[in-house]
DNA sequence: CCATAAGCTGACTATATAGTCAGTTTTGAC
DNA sequence: GTCAAAACTGACTATATAGTCAGCTTATGG
């Protein structure tokens, strides 16, 4: 039993040692991808960056293209938790939308690389899902979570459609918002633009699900 | 006055001739750039689409990185365009803005490569404004051209920020919108999707306005 | 302590590709 | 028709870079 713990232990040492240089590549990743290009980004800037040879990075994943899609994969794991955390649901629909817009403004904020990421993984979805494998799936999922949240609150026999162009919008409000933002304002003229719009927004969208 | 007129029009072919090729250029990398990462496209890939020698794409254009901009404005001045493509001008704020998103979507549906081909170089903007001179600068133009657009329909002692803050907001919707619909749903799914959302975007915006 | 396994490394090779330029073709002037 | 100018060409070179793998370092088991 003793023998076989310290055996775990031991073993989990060394699989903790290949963790933390995956862990490493993937904050590299990030890192530039959130700089510049992901197309433009090589091998070598990641893993000097990473401070880890080249060949570790093919011993983790199979090429760059792996490393994009499991970063996508966990951005959007992470704002779909953003989303879910409310210690007490919201009472009302238009409080579980502006719920959601919040939550979209602090991962932008807080997880600004990863939002980023995020935006470019969106259009590479559209370019190059032919090379980049599954790269679609996480942002169904998250259109997805958004349908779930706001299922709740709307009658079951309510058109699927009409419930994905509810997500489609929220989405694209927010990461299309901020992409032009981005070039026509500042930080601070961001922040303080994105209360007011949000309020008007989350109305409307509520008069367009007809209540 | 005769051997003057010849000679012009003469001097005109030649000038014709390198105009021709440089429009083929322009095609051959805008129809490419509508179905790949501008970043992962090669010099090779655009001039054989164009069937001219690789020597005469750098005789037109600096380099790749010119011709994505050269296509930026172009694209923006077509948008542009649409925007002001009006017989009479719209009586009520809520017409312009119904009028604006429609440009916007008949751009997208006629002019698919250039929409794309915007939707990536704003992504660029962001991301390699170090390398792409003056890629904002479109960008900033269609946003002022919404921008006055709407201004004739308000007080002139508005708040700037607040016109600002609407601009992105049309362009964000727009933009945003179709390219998380592009993934969450088929054609004819996006088209009827959007005039609902467009109604209550419109009323939401107006209401954003404080009308 | 030793043998083996696992993680890691970076020099190297093969391939990709930007950009050049000597040469060809077309156009213009006389 | 000839010569010069302009437009164009694609083989070539220099550079960039993906991906490999023999070898090193660290970890594990007996």
């Amino acid at each position: 039993m003793v023998a076989g713990a310290t055996k775990q232990n031991k073993k989990s040492r060394t699989q903790k040692r290949a963790k933390r240089t995956r862990r490493r590549l993937k904050k590299a990743a990030l890192d530039i991808f959130s700089e510049k290009p992901v197309d433009s980004v090589t091998v070598e800037e990641i893993t000097e960056k990473a401070d880890v040879g080249k060949g570790t990075l093919y011993r983790h994943f199979a090429d760059k293209d792996e490393i994009i899609v499991v970063l996508v994969d966990d951005a959007v794991d992470h704002l779909v938790e953003r989303i879910r955390d409310y210690s007490a649901r919201p009472d009302a629909l238009e409080d579980m939308l502006r719920h959601i817009l919040d939550a979209h403004y602090r991962f932008s904020v807080d997880s600004k690389e990863e939002f980023i990421l995020l935006f470019q993984g969106k259009l590479l979805a559209r370019l190059q899902a032919d090379t980049l494998e599954d790269i679609d799936e996480p942002y169904l999922r998250y259109l997805e979570e958004i349908e779930n949240q706001v299922s709740t609150y709307l009658s079951p026999s309510i058109d699927p459609m009409k419930i994905r162009r509810l997500a489609c919008a929220v989405a694209g409000f927010v990461f299309g918002f901020f992409s032009f933002a981005m070039i026509g304002m500042n930080a601070d003229e961001i922040e303080t633009s994105i209360k007011p719009l949000r309020w008007v927004f989350v109305r409307s969208l509520c008069e367009f699900l007809g209540r």
